[in-house]
RNA sequence: GGCCCCUUCGUCUAUCGGCUAGGACAUCUGGUUCUCAUCCAGGUAAGAGGAGUUCGACUCUCCUAGGGGCUGCCA
Protein backbone atom coordinates (compact mmCIF):
# COMPACT_ATOMS: atom_id res chain seq x y z
CA UNK A 1 0.00 0.00 0.00
CA UNK A 2 1.33 3.54 -0.79
CA UNK A 3 1.45 6.43 1.57
CA UNK A 4 -1.85 8.24 2.37
CA UNK A 5 -2.21 11.36 0.98
CA UNK A 6 -4.73 13.95 1.33
CA UNK A 7 -5.84 17.23 0.99
CA UNK A 8 -7.70 20.53 1.76
CA UNK A 9 -8.93 22.14 -1.24
CA UNK A 10 -10.59 25.65 -0.40
CA UNK A 11 -11.74 28.17 -2.22
CA UNK A 12 -10.13 31.37 -1.65
CA UNK A 13 -13.19 33.67 -0.65
CA UNK A 14 -11.06 36.12 1.93
CA UNK A 15 -12.62 34.54 4.79
CA UNK A 16 -12.36 30.67 6.50
CA UNK A 17 -15.35 29.40 7.16
CA UNK A 18 -14.99 27.22 10.26
CA UNK A 19 -16.98 24.26 9.05
CA UNK A 20 -14.15 24.11 6.01
CA UNK A 21 -11.50 24.50 8.89
CA UNK A 22 -12.60 22.00 10.38
CA UNK A 23 -12.52 19.68 7.58
CA UNK A 24 -8.59 20.92 7.13
CA UNK A 25 -8.10 20.18 11.21
CA UNK A 26 -9.74 16.21 10.67
CA UNK A 27 -7.45 15.95 7.46
CA UNK A 28 -4.17 17.43 8.83
CA UNK A 29 -5.07 14.80 11.77
CA UNK A 30 -5.80 12.19 8.94
CA UNK A 31 -2.20 12.92 7.44
CA UNK A 32 -0.24 13.24 10.72
CA UNK A 33 -1.96 9.97 12.25
CA UNK A 34 -0.89 7.75 9.49
CA UNK A 35 2.35 9.39 9.01
CA UNK A 36 0.38 10.39 5.46
CA UNK A 37 0.84 13.77 3.80
CA UNK A 38 -1.35 16.79 4.29
CA UNK A 39 -1.73 18.75 1.03
CA UNK A 40 -3.09 22.10 0.11
CA UNK A 41 -5.05 22.96 -3.14
CA UNK A 42 -6.01 26.15 -3.83
CA UNK A 43 -9.43 26.00 -5.94
CA UNK A 44 -8.52 29.36 -7.05
CA UNK A 45 -10.71 28.90 -10.51
CA UNK A 46 -12.99 31.58 -9.18
CA UNK A 47 -11.22 34.68 -10.77
CA UNK A 48 -13.74 37.13 -9.07
CA UNK A 49 -13.46 36.32 -5.60
CA UNK A 50 -9.88 34.53 -5.25
CA UNK A 51 -7.03 37.40 -5.15
CA UNK A 52 -4.49 37.41 -3.74
CA UNK A 53 -5.62 38.92 -0.81
CA UNK A 54 -7.52 36.05 -0.30
CA UNK A 55 -5.11 33.23 -0.47
CA UNK A 56 -2.89 35.30 1.82
CA UNK A 57 -5.79 35.10 4.48
CA UNK A 58 -6.06 31.46 4.00
CA UNK A 59 -2.57 30.66 4.49
CA UNK A 60 -2.43 33.24 7.56
CA UNK A 61 -5.42 31.18 9.15
CA UNK A 62 -3.50 27.48 8.51
CA UNK A 63 -0.69 29.06 9.91
CA UNK A 64 -2.45 30.55 13.09
CA UNK A 65 -4.07 27.06 13.35
CA UNK A 66 -0.50 25.12 13.01
CA UNK A 67 -1.68 23.50 10.16
CA UNK A 68 1.20 22.91 8.16
CA UNK A 69 1.09 21.30 5.09
CA UNK A 70 3.52 19.22 2.87
CA UNK A 71 4.70 19.90 -0.69
CA UNK A 72 4.23 22.40 -3.36
CA UNK A 73 0.55 24.52 -2.75
CA UNK A 74 -1.30 22.76 -5.83
CA UNK A 75 -3.39 25.66 -7.38
CA UNK A 76 -6.24 24.49 -9.28
CA UNK A 77 -5.57 27.16 -12.31
CA UNK A 78 -2.50 26.35 -13.46
CA UNK A 79 -3.95 22.49 -14.02
CA UNK A 80 -6.68 23.59 -16.20
CA UNK A 81 -5.64 22.35 -19.57
CA UNK A 82 -4.96 18.89 -18.00
CA UNK A 83 -8.41 19.38 -16.99
CA UNK A 84 -9.69 19.60 -20.27
CA UNK A 85 -7.01 17.39 -22.06
CA UNK A 86 -9.08 14.55 -19.80
CA UNK A 87 -12.43 16.30 -20.99
CA UNK A 88 -10.97 15.06 -24.68
CA UNK A 89 -10.47 11.53 -23.44
CA UNK A 90 -13.72 11.49 -21.96
CA UNK A 91 -15.57 12.58 -24.82
CA UNK A 92 -12.83 9.63 -27.33
CA UNK A 93 -14.05 6.94 -25.11
CA UNK A 94 -17.18 7.82 -25.15
CA UNK A 95 -17.82 9.22 -21.52
CA UNK A 96 -18.90 12.31 -22.21
CA UNK A 97 -20.40 14.14 -25.54
CA UNK A 98 -21.17 17.98 -26.33
CA UNK A 99 -25.19 19.03 -26.23
CA UNK A 100 -26.82 22.76 -26.39
CA UNK A 101 -28.14 23.67 -23.43
CA UNK A 102 -30.25 26.92 -22.05
CA UNK A 103 -29.46 27.53 -18.62
CA UNK A 104 -31.32 29.28 -16.02
CA UNK A 105 -30.62 32.74 -17.23
CA UNK A 106 -31.50 31.90 -20.15
CA UNK A 107 -27.94 31.81 -22.10
CA UNK A 108 -27.98 28.94 -24.50
CA UNK A 109 -24.59 27.14 -25.49
CA UNK A 110 -23.02 24.09 -26.16
CA UNK A 111 -21.74 22.36 -23.12
CA UNK A 112 -19.88 19.07 -22.39
CA UNK A 113 -21.71 16.31 -20.60
CA UNK A 114 -20.36 13.29 -18.53
CA UNK A 115 -22.37 10.12 -19.24
CA UNK A 116 -23.61 8.87 -16.50
CA UNK A 117 -23.98 4.67 -16.22
CA UNK A 118 -27.41 3.94 -17.15
CA UNK A 119 -28.29 0.52 -15.07
CA UNK A 120 -26.51 -1.04 -11.70
CA UNK A 121 -25.52 1.06 -8.58
CA UNK A 122 -22.51 2.72 -7.55
CA UNK A 123 -21.51 1.89 -3.73
CA UNK A 124 -18.73 3.29 -1.73
CA UNK A 125 -18.14 2.76 1.85
CA UNK A 126 -17.43 5.95 3.81
CA UNK A 127 -15.29 6.02 6.49
CA UNK A 128 -17.25 8.03 8.88
CA UNK A 129 -21.36 7.31 7.37
CA UNK A 130 -20.67 3.71 6.21
CA UNK A 131 -21.82 2.01 3.46
CA UNK A 132 -23.44 4.47 0.70
CA UNK A 133 -25.27 3.10 -2.19
CA UNK A 134 -27.17 4.48 -4.56
CA UNK A 135 -29.07 3.35 -7.98
CA UNK A 136 -26.84 5.02 -11.13
CA UNK A 137 -30.35 5.75 -12.74
CA UNK A 138 -31.51 8.32 -9.87
CA UNK A 139 -28.32 10.06 -11.08
CA UNK A 140 -28.44 12.23 -14.11
CA UNK A 141 -25.87 13.24 -16.74
CA UNK A 142 -23.87 16.19 -15.38
CA UNK A 143 -21.80 19.07 -17.02
CA UNK A 144 -18.47 19.37 -16.83
CA UNK A 145 -16.92 22.10 -19.37
CA UNK A 146 -18.88 25.03 -19.78
CA UNK A 147 -19.83 26.71 -23.23
CA UNK A 148 -17.45 29.06 -22.36
CA UNK A 149 -14.89 26.01 -22.29
CA UNK A 150 -14.05 26.44 -18.62
CA UNK A 151 -13.78 22.83 -16.97
CA UNK A 152 -16.36 22.63 -14.29
CA UNK A 153 -15.82 21.51 -10.34
CA UNK A 154 -16.47 17.92 -10.69
CA UNK A 155 -13.75 17.36 -13.83
CA UNK A 156 -11.53 19.43 -12.26
CA UNK A 157 -11.52 18.36 -8.60
CA UNK A 158 -11.23 14.41 -9.76
CA UNK A 159 -8.59 15.26 -12.30
CA UNK A 160 -6.25 17.38 -9.52
CA UNK A 161 -7.21 14.66 -7.07
CA UNK A 162 -5.71 12.23 -9.33
CA UNK A 163 -2.91 13.83 -10.03
CA UNK A 164 -2.17 14.52 -6.79
CA UNK A 165 -2.65 11.08 -6.01
CA UNK A 166 -4.67 11.93 -3.06
CA UNK A 167 -6.19 8.60 -1.54
CA UNK A 168 -8.74 9.52 0.77
CA UNK A 169 -10.87 12.56 0.46
CA UNK A 170 -12.27 13.79 3.78
CA UNK A 171 -14.75 16.61 2.96
CA UNK A 172 -17.85 18.27 3.99
CA UNK A 173 -21.00 16.09 4.25
CA UNK A 174 -22.33 18.62 1.22
CA UNK A 175 -20.40 16.73 -0.89
CA UNK A 176 -22.02 12.85 -0.49
CA UNK A 177 -24.15 13.23 -3.80
CA UNK A 178 -20.74 14.27 -5.79
CA UNK A 179 -19.28 11.56 -4.81
CA UNK A 180 -21.48 8.90 -6.66
CA UNK A 181 -20.75 11.10 -9.90
CA UNK A 182 -17.05 11.54 -9.12
CA UNK A 183 -16.78 8.08 -8.73
CA UNK A 184 -17.82 7.66 -12.13
CA UNK A 185 -15.27 9.91 -13.45
CA UNK A 186 -12.23 7.99 -11.84
CA UNK A 187 -13.75 5.05 -13.22
CA UNK A 188 -14.20 6.26 -17.08
CA UNK A 189 -10.48 7.53 -16.91
CA UNK A 190 -8.89 3.84 -15.11
CA UNK A 191 -7.86 5.32 -12.19
CA UNK A 192 -8.24 3.90 -8.75
CA UNK A 193 -11.20 5.31 -6.61
CA UNK A 194 -9.95 6.59 -3.68
CA UNK A 195 -11.64 6.37 -0.22
CA UNK A 196 -14.01 9.16 1.21
CA UNK A 197 -15.14 10.10 4.44
CA UNK A 198 -17.61 12.80 4.55
CA UNK A 199 -18.24 15.30 7.73
CA UNK A 200 -21.22 16.57 8.55
CA UNK A 201 -22.03 19.69 9.39
CA UNK A 202 -21.66 22.37 12.19
CA UNK A 203 -24.98 24.08 13.09
CA UNK A 204 -26.01 27.34 14.82
CA UNK A 205 -27.84 27.71 17.89
CA UNK A 206 -31.15 27.28 16.28
CA UNK A 207 -30.33 23.91 14.64
CA UNK A 208 -29.75 25.86 10.95
CA UNK A 209 -26.23 25.28 9.23
CA UNK A 210 -23.88 27.57 10.33
CA UNK A 211 -23.90 30.52 8.03
CA UNK A 212 -22.24 34.08 8.10
CA UNK A 213 -25.22 35.70 9.90
CA UNK A 214 -24.72 33.67 12.87
CA UNK A 215 -21.88 35.94 14.22
CA UNK A 216 -18.50 34.60 14.18
CA UNK A 217 -18.35 31.86 11.66
CA UNK A 218 -15.31 33.12 9.84
CA UNK A 219 -11.62 31.94 11.38
CA UNK A 220 -10.21 35.48 11.29
CA UNK A 221 -12.67 36.72 13.96
CA UNK A 222 -11.92 34.35 16.69
CA UNK A 223 -8.32 35.40 16.49
CA UNK A 224 -9.72 39.25 16.58
CA UNK A 225 -11.93 38.81 19.68
CA UNK A 226 -9.15 36.82 21.98
CA UNK A 227 -9.46 33.47 21.39
CA UNK A 228 -6.34 30.93 21.04
CA UNK A 229 -5.62 28.63 17.88
CA UNK A 230 -4.88 25.90 20.24
CA UNK A 231 -8.50 26.11 21.79
CA UNK A 232 -10.46 27.07 18.39
CA UNK A 233 -8.40 23.44 17.33
CA UNK A 234 -9.28 21.96 20.05
CA UNK A 235 -12.82 22.70 20.66
CA UNK A 236 -13.38 22.26 16.78
CA UNK A 237 -12.02 18.68 16.74
CA UNK A 238 -14.27 18.05 19.59
CA UNK A 239 -17.57 18.58 17.55
CA UNK A 240 -17.49 15.26 16.35
CA UNK A 241 -14.78 13.16 17.61
CA UNK A 242 -13.34 12.27 20.78
CA UNK A 243 -11.05 10.11 22.20
CA UNK A 244 -12.93 7.20 23.54
CA UNK A 245 -12.43 8.38 26.90
CA UNK A 246 -13.06 11.84 29.14
CA UNK A 247 -10.47 13.18 28.58
CA UNK A 248 -11.36 17.04 26.24
CA UNK A 249 -8.22 19.30 26.55
CA UNK A 250 -5.49 17.56 24.77
CA UNK A 251 -2.04 18.47 23.58
CA UNK A 252 -1.39 18.14 20.08
CA UNK A 253 0.50 15.60 20.58
CA UNK A 254 -2.23 13.66 22.30
CA UNK A 255 -4.48 14.43 19.34
CA UNK A 256 -2.49 12.85 16.26
CA UNK A 257 -1.80 9.69 18.26
CA UNK A 258 -5.35 9.35 19.11
CA UNK A 259 -7.91 10.22 16.00
CA UNK A 260 -9.03 8.05 14.18
CA UNK A 261 -11.62 8.80 10.84
CA UNK A 262 -13.35 6.02 12.13
CA UNK A 263 -14.77 7.65 15.05
CA UNK A 264 -15.60 10.67 13.71
CA UNK A 265 -19.62 11.27 13.82
CA UNK A 266 -22.55 11.14 11.89
CA UNK A 267 -24.27 13.79 13.03
CA UNK A 268 -24.06 17.14 12.99
CA UNK A 269 -22.84 19.01 16.16
CA UNK A 270 -24.23 22.12 17.15
CA UNK A 271 -21.52 24.98 17.87
CA UNK A 272 -21.75 25.78 21.81
CA UNK A 273 -19.97 29.64 22.15
CA UNK A 274 -19.95 28.81 25.79
CA UNK A 275 -17.62 25.71 25.76
CA UNK A 276 -15.51 27.56 23.46
CA UNK A 277 -14.57 30.32 25.53
CA UNK A 278 -14.67 27.77 28.67
CA UNK A 279 -12.04 25.74 26.64
CA UNK A 280 -9.92 29.14 25.77
CA UNK A 281 -9.99 30.30 29.78
CA UNK A 282 -8.39 26.55 30.12
CA UNK A 283 -5.84 26.78 27.56
CA UNK A 284 -5.11 30.47 28.61
CA UNK A 285 -4.42 29.08 32.61
CA UNK A 286 -1.74 26.82 30.42
CA UNK A 287 0.31 29.42 28.81
CA UNK A 288 3.81 29.34 30.36
CA UNK A 289 4.41 32.32 32.47
CA UNK A 290 6.82 33.99 30.10
CA UNK A 291 4.87 34.50 27.15
CA UNK A 292 1.82 35.65 29.08
CA UNK A 293 3.60 38.29 30.82
CA UNK A 294 4.57 39.36 26.98
CA UNK A 295 0.88 38.63 26.16
CA UNK A 296 0.19 41.49 28.85
CA UNK A 297 2.57 43.63 28.06
CA UNK A 298 1.72 43.76 24.32
CA UNK A 299 -1.75 44.68 25.14
CA UNK A 300 -1.25 46.58 27.81
CA UNK A 301 0.36 48.97 25.05
CA UNK A 302 -2.92 48.90 23.55
CA UNK A 303 -4.99 50.91 25.87
CA UNK A 304 -2.70 53.57 26.47
CA UNK A 305 -0.53 54.95 24.00
CA UNK A 306 2.07 56.94 26.63
CA UNK A 307 2.96 53.45 28.01
CA UNK A 308 6.74 52.67 28.63
CA UNK A 309 6.95 49.15 29.31
CA UNK A 310 9.98 49.79 31.36
CA UNK A 311 8.48 52.09 33.56
CA UNK A 312 7.81 48.74 35.68
CA UNK A 313 10.07 46.03 36.21
CA UNK A 314 10.28 42.47 35.29
CA UNK A 315 8.93 41.49 38.70
CA UNK A 316 5.92 44.01 38.46
CA UNK A 317 4.68 43.07 35.33
CA UNK A 318 5.24 39.31 36.33
CA UNK A 319 2.96 39.50 39.32
CA UNK A 320 0.14 41.63 37.36
CA UNK A 321 0.49 38.71 34.71
CA UNK A 322 0.17 36.03 37.46
CA UNK A 323 -2.78 37.39 39.20
CA UNK A 324 -4.73 38.44 35.83
CA UNK A 325 -4.03 34.84 33.89
CA UNK A 326 -6.42 32.92 36.00
CA UNK A 327 -9.44 35.39 35.45
CA UNK A 328 -8.79 35.63 31.70
CA UNK A 329 -11.13 34.04 29.53
CA UNK A 330 -10.12 36.14 26.43
CA UNK A 331 -7.19 37.67 25.62
CA UNK A 332 -8.87 40.75 24.57
CA UNK A 333 -10.15 40.97 28.37
CA UNK A 334 -6.50 41.86 29.24
CA UNK A 335 -6.47 45.42 28.15
CA UNK A 336 -9.69 46.71 30.19
CA UNK A 337 -8.00 44.87 33.41
CA UNK A 338 -4.47 46.52 33.01
CA UNK A 339 -5.79 49.93 32.00
CA UNK A 340 -6.33 51.52 35.24
CA UNK A 341 -2.66 50.02 36.48
CA UNK A 342 -0.55 51.64 33.50
CA UNK A 343 -2.61 55.14 33.01
CA UNK A 344 -4.56 57.29 35.22
CA UNK A 345 -6.94 57.72 32.84
CA UNK A 346 -9.57 55.18 33.26
CA UNK A 347 -13.30 54.77 33.28
CA UNK A 348 -15.33 54.89 36.38
CA UNK A 349 -17.90 52.01 36.04
CA UNK A 350 -21.33 54.24 37.28
CA UNK A 351 -23.01 51.10 38.87
CA UNK A 352 -19.44 49.84 40.97
CA UNK A 353 -19.40 53.81 42.41
CA UNK A 354 -23.13 53.76 42.46
CA UNK A 355 -22.87 50.71 44.63
CA UNK A 356 -19.37 51.36 46.47
CA UNK A 357 -19.02 55.12 46.87
CA UNK A 358 -22.20 56.86 46.58
CA UNK A 359 -23.03 54.73 50.25
CA UNK A 360 -22.92 56.55 53.74
CA UNK A 361 -19.43 55.74 55.32
CA UNK A 362 -18.28 55.34 52.22
CA UNK A 363 -16.18 58.41 52.23
CA UNK A 364 -14.95 58.52 55.72
CA UNK A 365 -13.78 54.64 55.09
CA UNK A 366 -11.40 56.20 52.46
CA UNK A 367 -10.03 59.01 54.35
CA UNK A 368 -9.20 56.62 57.17
CA UNK A 369 -7.66 53.99 55.08
CA UNK A 370 -5.74 56.58 53.30
CA UNK A 371 -4.41 58.41 56.33
CA UNK A 372 -3.28 54.85 57.81
CA UNK A 373 -2.34 53.87 54.88
CA UNK A 374 0.07 57.17 54.23
CA UNK A 375 2.23 55.94 57.35
CA UNK A 376 2.92 52.46 56.07
CA UNK A 377 6.63 52.17 55.41
CA UNK A 378 6.77 48.54 54.01
CA UNK A 379 4.32 49.20 50.82
CA UNK A 380 3.59 45.62 50.19
CA UNK A 381 -0.30 43.31 49.96
CA UNK A 382 0.16 41.62 53.58
CA UNK A 383 0.99 44.80 55.13
CA UNK A 384 -1.81 46.92 53.53
CA UNK A 385 -4.10 43.52 54.05
CA UNK A 386 -2.93 43.88 58.31
CA UNK A 387 -3.83 47.21 58.43
CA UNK A 388 -6.99 46.58 57.08
CA UNK A 389 -7.95 43.84 59.25
CA UNK A 390 -7.14 46.11 62.02
CA UNK A 391 -9.56 48.64 61.22
CA UNK A 392 -12.43 45.81 60.65
CA UNK A 393 -11.35 44.25 63.73
CA UNK A 394 -12.23 40.93 62.72
CA UNK A 395 -15.96 41.64 61.53
CA UNK A 396 -15.09 41.10 57.89
CA UNK A 397 -13.39 44.18 55.85
CA UNK A 398 -16.05 44.24 53.45
CA UNK A 399 -17.02 48.30 53.94
CA UNK A 400 -12.80 48.98 53.54
CA UNK A 401 -12.18 46.89 50.93
CA UNK A 402 -14.74 47.58 48.06
CA UNK A 403 -14.48 51.23 48.55
CA UNK A 404 -11.26 51.40 47.74
CA UNK A 405 -11.11 49.27 44.89
CA UNK A 406 -13.81 51.26 43.17
CA UNK A 407 -11.78 54.48 44.57
CA UNK A 408 -8.29 52.81 42.99
CA UNK A 409 -9.39 51.10 39.44
CA UNK A 410 -12.65 52.33 38.52
CA UNK A 411 -14.51 48.72 38.66
CA UNK A 412 -16.38 46.48 41.22
CA UNK A 413 -14.13 43.89 40.58
CA UNK A 414 -10.38 42.71 39.77
CA UNK A 415 -7.70 40.76 41.12
CA UNK A 416 -6.97 41.14 44.72
CA UNK A 417 -7.11 44.08 46.40
CA UNK A 418 -4.15 44.13 47.93
CA UNK A 419 -2.43 42.84 45.12
CA UNK A 420 -3.53 45.36 43.72
CA UNK A 421 -2.31 48.22 45.87
CA UNK A 422 1.02 46.57 45.53
CA UNK A 423 1.55 47.27 42.19
CA UNK A 424 -0.09 50.14 41.96
CA UNK A 425 2.52 51.63 44.26
CA UNK A 426 2.06 54.24 47.28
CA UNK A 427 1.57 57.34 45.80
CA UNK A 428 -1.02 56.39 42.98
CA UNK A 429 -2.96 55.08 45.62
CA UNK A 430 -3.13 57.51 47.75
CA UNK A 431 -4.27 60.13 45.06
CA UNK A 432 -6.87 58.14 43.85
CA UNK A 433 -8.39 57.46 47.34
CA UNK A 434 -7.65 61.17 48.19
CA UNK A 435 -9.77 62.21 44.59
CA UNK A 436 -12.56 59.29 44.73
CA UNK A 437 -13.23 60.38 48.83
CA UNK A 438 -13.50 64.29 47.49
CA UNK A 439 -15.17 63.79 44.43
CA UNK A 440 -17.27 60.57 43.88
CA UNK A 441 -18.74 59.78 47.26
CA UNK A 442 -21.76 61.80 49.30
C1' G B 1 -41.74 16.08 -5.39
C1' G B 2 -37.40 12.46 -5.99
C1' C B 3 -32.86 10.30 -3.97
C1' C B 4 -29.50 9.93 0.27
C1' C B 5 -28.28 10.60 5.46
C1' C B 6 -29.29 11.55 10.71
C1' U B 7 -32.14 11.31 15.90
C1' U B 8 -28.95 9.75 24.17
C1' C B 9 -29.40 15.48 29.47
C1' G B 10 -30.32 22.65 27.02
C1' U B 11 -25.27 21.61 24.23
C1' C B 12 -20.83 18.27 22.92
C1' U B 13 -20.69 13.24 23.93
C1' A B 14 -19.74 7.68 26.50
C1' U B 15 -22.41 3.18 25.80
C1' C B 16 -20.30 -1.47 20.45
C1' G B 17 -27.56 -6.75 24.13
C1' G B 18 -27.11 -6.62 30.90
C1' C B 19 -27.92 0.69 32.60
C1' U B 20 -28.65 2.27 39.36
C1' A B 21 -27.54 5.47 31.34
C1' G B 22 -21.19 7.96 32.69
C1' G B 23 -18.23 12.63 31.62
C1' A B 24 -17.70 17.79 29.98
C1' C B 25 -19.93 22.83 28.99
C1' A B 26 -24.07 25.58 30.67
C1' U B 27 -27.28 26.05 34.93
C1' C B 28 -28.48 25.72 40.29
C1' U B 29 -26.80 24.92 45.67
C1' G B 30 -22.97 24.99 49.24
C1' G B 31 -17.63 25.72 50.72
C1' U B 32 -12.92 28.76 50.25
C1' U B 33 -12.46 34.31 49.59
C1' C B 34 -11.95 41.48 49.97
C1' U B 35 -14.74 41.54 44.54
C1' C B 36 -14.35 38.82 40.07
C1' A B 37 -12.14 34.47 38.66
C1' U B 38 -9.88 30.02 40.17
C1' C B 39 -10.39 25.78 43.19
C1' C B 40 -13.45 22.07 46.00
C1' A B 41 -18.22 19.46 47.19
C1' G B 42 -23.08 18.48 45.53
C1' G B 43 -27.94 18.95 42.68
C1' U B 44 -31.47 19.31 38.39
C1' A B 45 -31.42 17.24 33.53
C1' A B 46 -31.50 12.36 28.24
C1' G B 47 -32.44 7.27 24.95
C1' A B 48 -38.22 11.28 19.21
C1' G B 49 -42.83 7.98 19.03
C1' G B 50 -44.72 3.07 17.87
C1' A B 51 -44.28 -2.08 16.62
C1' G B 52 -41.12 -6.40 16.42
C1' U B 53 -36.62 -9.86 17.54
C1' U B 54 -34.72 -11.43 22.47
C1' C B 55 -34.53 -14.16 28.97
C1' G B 56 -33.16 -9.04 28.42
C1' A B 57 -32.85 -3.37 23.80
C1' C B 58 -30.36 3.10 24.23
C1' U B 59 -27.87 -0.66 21.59
C1' C B 60 -30.64 -5.23 16.24
C1' U B 61 -35.12 -4.87 12.40
C1' C B 62 -39.36 -2.23 10.49
C1' C B 63 -42.83 1.89 10.43
C1' U B 64 -44.04 6.97 11.71
C1' A B 65 -42.53 11.79 13.05
C1' G B 66 -38.83 15.47 13.04
C1' G B 67 -34.11 17.41 11.09
C1' G B 68 -30.37 17.83 7.29
C1' G B 69 -27.98 17.22 2.39
C1' C B 70 -28.39 16.95 -2.89
C1' U B 71 -31.53 17.54 -7.02
C1' G B 72 -26.93 24.31 -11.52
C1' C B 73 -23.13 25.92 -17.59
C1' C B 74 -21.71 27.05 -7.88
C1' A B 75 -18.12 24.71 -5.27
Amino acid sequence: MSEIRVRFAPSPTGKVHIGNIRAAIYNWLFARHTGGKFLLRVEDTDLERSTPEAIAVLFDCMKWLGLDYDEEVFYQTKNVKRHLEVVDQLLASGHAYKVEKTSRDGKTGVVTMFRMPKEGAIEFDDIVKGHMAKKAEDIQDFAIVRSDGSPIFHIANVVDDIDQRVTHIIRGDDHVENTFKHICIFRALGAPVPKYGHLSMIVNQQGKPYSKRDGAAFVGEYREQGYLPEALFNYLLLLGWNPGDDREVLTREEMVKLFELEKVHVTAAMFDPKKLAWMNGEYIKKIPHEEFVEEVKRRAGSCAQSLNVADHDDAWWGYLADQLQVRTKFLNDIPAAVRCFVSDDFEFDPKAVEKRLKKPGAKDALIEVCGLFSKVDDWSAPTLEAVVKGLSQGNGMGPWVHPIRVAVSGRGEGIGLFEMLQLLGREKTLSRLAYAAENLCE
